[in-house]
DNA sequence: CAATTACTGTACCGTTAGTATAATATATTG
DNA sequence: CAATATATTATACTAACGGTACAGTAATTG
């Protein structure tokens, strides 16, 4: 499976010894997996303070032992439950924007309902405010930042909706959208029927963000310049976050031809590439790199799309 | 200070002295106060969950029995932190009214200002997130509750404001402001200077809210009846809540006028008529009725004043 | 097979909210 | 003033929690 080529390290074999290989090596699978689902349950059931690492422990069939082996804290597992659902969300928000109009305000309205239902199913609003109060710096601080990103993310949708002129008042929006579109969902579940479609309510909400950056771009009133958002994270750090959405888009594109070629075994390859570059503390260069050669061989991959691809890993990994 | 009057009961004395008799059978005054002081100094600092009863009873000098004594639980003593707030914050926005055309948007403004520095001032924001958490389902109630009340109150000011044409979209141009106000609160101030006027947030959430107002009454869309909120409180407590109100807003008029012609002694006694009629379980119709007669001795108050104050009463107590 | 690794079970620690109670101080009343 | 009632203290206690420590056992792996 290894051999040398001039002295250069050459990997051969097919993508399903490589899948083999690195589930191994970054280990995601096992009970770990296991004990984060069970716990998310319980969370959703009797909420993040209410349920004991006993209860845990019980649930998912684990001993103290193993739980503080695979988590530092309880804290922790919420931190892995949190990143998990944020990933989920990523995922299917870029699914929603495949082969559509950025610049379209239903794609947006789509993508936002998506993630309420999301939020609804996994009780987020909940868990996050039950933890903006904990002790927990470090939980806090996560919290906060998780909340941000998603104004931020909020923010440069308006921006590709509304365009550049309207830039100095779409942080603003993003904010008031924020607050509008949670602050509806909250009496709007407690009016109506808990199954009823939060549809028309996301719609609703949309349309009065709509009108308030109108207004905004009319008065010319702002409240929170646009440049707030670097000075809170790092430029280095939205660029890669910027660079990381792209390769997301990239990779859930990529996949979705190759799911229409029935070509799996390579889907597994790209999740692996994912995993590895954007999971992994210190990702391994070299095997993404074998891996992306791997991908040579699928026939529905258009050899400028794999350049972009290589060309964003490149830049991710520097 | 008692003697019959054919066959009917009859106290007379002066003002001072019902005071005293009623300071007493009201017990409100004692430590009890004290350690609601001491514990929301800790609550601010430290937060709730954080603040041990170990702390309070250090920080207060009481022992545990005595804490007990007073509150049933650390959350009894949340919720009298709580209702306090509530009725300062209630007071203190009726004040501003006075005086003024209850349909000027600037005193709704100032209304909310004030309200924003004094949950500002202490966290009640955390300490209401810190609590939706909690496994005790009275005290989320409460503060479900506590939270419903607040739309409702701008929802009723909006009817002044906007007037009775707008009335079907205003309950949702409440529950709106309300999240825009939170969110753009939330971002001023981690953005800004901490110790910066709210001021600019205020009136940059009012203005958006009236530019919701008037762009639902034009493309006529409402997402929650106004309905729905008797639905939620019982008429008769809403009912009740209007007639609180308005008595509020009398005491606090008649209490002005009167510091304004030096009459102090009288205030105290409007301080116990409202202690007695709106805090105590059941009100002793006896010594309301005893103190306001004998507030007729006072100069500054006009005799229409005081039916209308004898009228709320009477429809208080029945 | 041997050695490493993953996991279990149990006992333990410090801290927490809340209970129980006997002793003591403070008011109230006849 | 003295008897009584009430308020307060001090202390010891319970049960539950998050988290630690560790010796023993099962599974995996080269």
């Amino acid at each position: 499976m290894f051999r040398y080529d001039n002295g250069r390290l050459v990997v051969q074999f097919q993508a399903c010894a490589l899948v083999k290989l690195f589930k191994k090596v970054i280990e995601m699978n096992s009970r770990k997996q296991q004990v984060i689902k069970k716990s998310q349950q319980l969370f959703i059931e009797k909420g993040y303070q209410a349920t004991s690492i006993q209860d845990i422990l019980d649930y998912s069939g684990i001993s103290k032992g193993t739980f503080y082996n695979y988590f530092s804290s309880k804290n922790e597992l919420l931190i892995s439950i949190f990143k998990e659902l944020a990933e989920i969300l990523s995922d299917k928000r870029n699914e929603i924007m495949i082969g559509q109009d950025p610049a379209d305000l239903d794609v947006f309205t789509k993508q936002i309902e998506l993630s309420m239902k999301i939020n609804k199913q996994h009780r987020i609003f909940t868990l996050f405010e039950e933890v903006l109060i904990s002790n927990d710096p470090e939980l806090k601080h996560f919290v906060k930042e998780s909340q941000m990103k998603v104004v931020i993310w909020i923010y440069e949708r308006l921006l590709e909706i509304f365009g550049e002129e309207k830039q100095p008042y779409l942080l603003d929006s993003a904010i008031m959208f924020v607050g509008i579109l949670h602050q509806n969902m909250k009496y709007y579940i407690t009016w109506h029927d808990k199954d009823a479609s939060i549809h028309p309510v996301v719609q609703y909400s949309v349309k009065r963000m709509a009108t308030i950056v109108e207004d905004l771009a009319h008065t010319r009133e702002q409240l929170n310049q646009p440049s707030l958002v670097d000075k809170w994270f790092p430029n280095d750090q939205t660029d890669s976050n910027r660079l990381q959405e792209e390769l997301k888009q990239l990779l859930t594109s990529l996949k979705k031809s190759l799911i229409a070629e029935d070509q799996r075994p390579y889907v597994e390859l790209l999740d692996l590439i994912e995993e590895e570059l954007l999971q992994a503390k210190h990702p391994r260069a070299f095997l993404i790199q074998t891996t992306v050669n791997s991908l040579n061989q699928a026939k529905s991959i258009d050899s400028s799309q794999l350049e972009h691809l290589k060309q964003l890993i490149t830049n991710l990994l520097n």
